[in-house]
RNA sequence: CGGGGCAUAGCGCAGUCUGGUAGCGCAUCUGCUUUGGGAGCAGAGGGUCGCAGGUUCAAAUCCUGCUGCCCCGACCA
């Protein structure tokens, strides 16, 4: 059984590692003494937009074919959505552990799938000669986990996750880290003790992941997903808009002004949550392969979108398929034991990120939203040098770190046109411009990335406009 | 896995057809000038031409085999 394609994460920490929070501490990110090799011109091998802009901004490196090295400004971004979506999670109620990338071979065993999965495991011998696996999913682990400690319907409903470096050995791998082989993936693993609960459990993800996209600035549409040799209608695949998507995807257009669950929501609340969902999937939406011609007729032609999309989550309900064969059971009320009824939630990392530069760029460069940038604010010294540029830049710097915004310090020995080129690529949302001319009149230029809006404000003004 | 393509300096490329001592742009280093949208001039460093065989007086160039990467397709619960 395959799952949400994404991609790879940081481990288990929550701050961003290398979060410059320790700036705080008085170290400034200097770009002159930062890790950020930019690429002037465009690497042949870089088709789509997001995986030429990931090169060009010095975000990855690719080691081999679908496998690539997170270099410091990738990191961060991927720290950043890993952030939110473990804040998600957590707010829902999941618990987050951390399973191994390494399994042995015999669990797969019991569920079957070691020989159903084919060739897109990537097998592995120890010295003993023992077989093992690098996992491309955890269901059969976190099943034998559960199965070692939890006997009683009290301890349900219950939902873990991680977030991993998963492997799938995928015939082509392409587009960057959008379908690589190595791959980071939040996966969540719910367990009830009937549908009923897993309804539940699954209209929380649901909800989460609504919240979790949206909090990326990304506009996410719930699509009827497959849903196997299960059946129901418990599986959806969250799908981004972008022109440059892998699938095309058909949907009713006012799913795009719905409003985002609040951050109150009320996960305990069946009927609420029910009722959240409901909305959520009460219009058409659909993938390429669920696609209904008579269902899409049925939607007013005004409001009839048919656009290319991403998919950057899936969630699905798979009932008793592993607790049966693995025996993983509790005991109910009534003292008799039943397998639980689990299902499984994925939100892909490194395949958002490159998502997020799909949906979020330009012919300059990347344009992060605020909330995954790498850094907040881009303050540009544009004469390295000068004492009064240079202590105003710090000063920028360090109230803007003291409000708890990511900063960098283009402090580099460069032409200005050079400064402005590498903060357009690399997209932080501001860039304050400092310039011994504009000094000279306690001016600095304050300029958003996203729509090139340039004021000239006192340096007071630029910290409260941004925090503002 | 089928089809196509590529592999020459860190990056992007020319040179390969027609064999004859390795080139260009960017980047890097030095100096001078310049300094608000990827500067100019002068100089310098950097390459077992993917690997292994073969042909030849001579191979980046021709032949054979291999490897890696990319693109299209199939694949992507």
């Amino acid at each position: 059984m395959r799952c949400w394609r994404l991609s790879c994460a940081p481990r288990a920490c929550d701050l961003p590692c290398d979060s410059p929070r320790s700036s705080l501490s008085g170290a400034v990110m200097r770009l002159s003494r930062y890790f950020l090799p930019i690429l002037k011109e465009n690497p042949k091998e870089a088709e789509i937009v997001s995986h030429r802009l990931m090169l060009r901004a010095g975000m990855i490196r690719q080691e081999t074919a679908g496998i690539y090295a997170w270099l410091p400004l990738g990191l961060r971004v991927l720290n950043k959505v890993t952030g939110i979506i473990r804040e998600e999670q957590n707010r829902a109620g999941a618990v987050e552990l951390l399973m191994p990338t390494i399994q042995p071979a015999d669990l797969w065993r019991e569920s079957g799938r070691y020989d159903a999965y084919g060739k897109e495991m990537l097998r592995i011998t120890d010295r003993h000669e023992r077989e093992m696996l690098f996992g491309p999913t955890n269901e059969e682990m976190i099943t034998e986990i559960f199965r070692g400690y939890v006997r009683s319907y009290k301890d349900l409903p219950l939902n873990l996750y991680h977030i991993q470096w998963k492997f799938r050995d995928e015939i082509r791998p392409r587009f960057g880290t959008m379908r690589s082989r190595e791959f980071l993936m939040k996966d969540a693993y719910s367990f009830d003790l009937d549908k009923e609960g897993a309804r539940h459990a699954y209209n929380a993800m649901f909800t989460a992941y609504l919240r979790t996209f949206a909090r990326m600035g990304l506009k996410a549409v719930p699509m009827k997903a497959d849903t196997g040799p299960i059946g129901g209608d418990l599986s959806h695949e969250f799908i981004i808009l972008a022109d440059t998507g892998e699938s095309a995807v058909f949907c009713h257009s006012d799913y795009l002004s719905f409003d985002t669950p609040a951050a109150d929501t009320d996960f305990g609340d069946r009927a609420g949550l029910q009722q959240l969902v409901d909305r959520w999937t009460s219009l058409y939406a659909a993938t390429e392969e669920m696609h209904d011609e008579a269902g899409f007729a049925a939607v007013p032609e005004d409001r009839r979108l048919a656009a290319r999309g991403i998919e950057v989550g899936h969630i699905f309900y798979f009932g008793t398929k592993y607790s049966e064969p693995m025996n993983a059971v509790v005991a109910g009320p009534d003292g008799q034991l039943r397998p639980v009824h689990m299902g499984s939630y994925g939100i892909g990392p490194s395949r958002l990120v490159a998502a997020l530069i799909e949906a979020n760029h330009d012919e300059a460069g990347i344009i992060w939203p605020d909330a995954v940038a790498p850094f907040n604010v881009a303050i540009l010294d544009l004469k390295a040098g000068d004492s009064a540029t240079a202590a105003a830049c710090e000063d920028l710097y360090r109230q803007l770190s003291a409000r708890g915004l990511d900063v960098l310090l283009d402090d580099r020995d460069e032409r200005a046109g050079g400064k402005f080129a590498t903060a357009d690529l690399i997209g932080a949302p501001w860039q304050i411009l400092v310039g011994p001319k504009g000094l000279a009149n306690g001016q600095v230029e304050l300029k958003r990335r996203a729509t090139g809006e340039r004021e000239l404000v006192s340096p007071a003004d630029a910290v409260a406009r941004i925090c503002g």
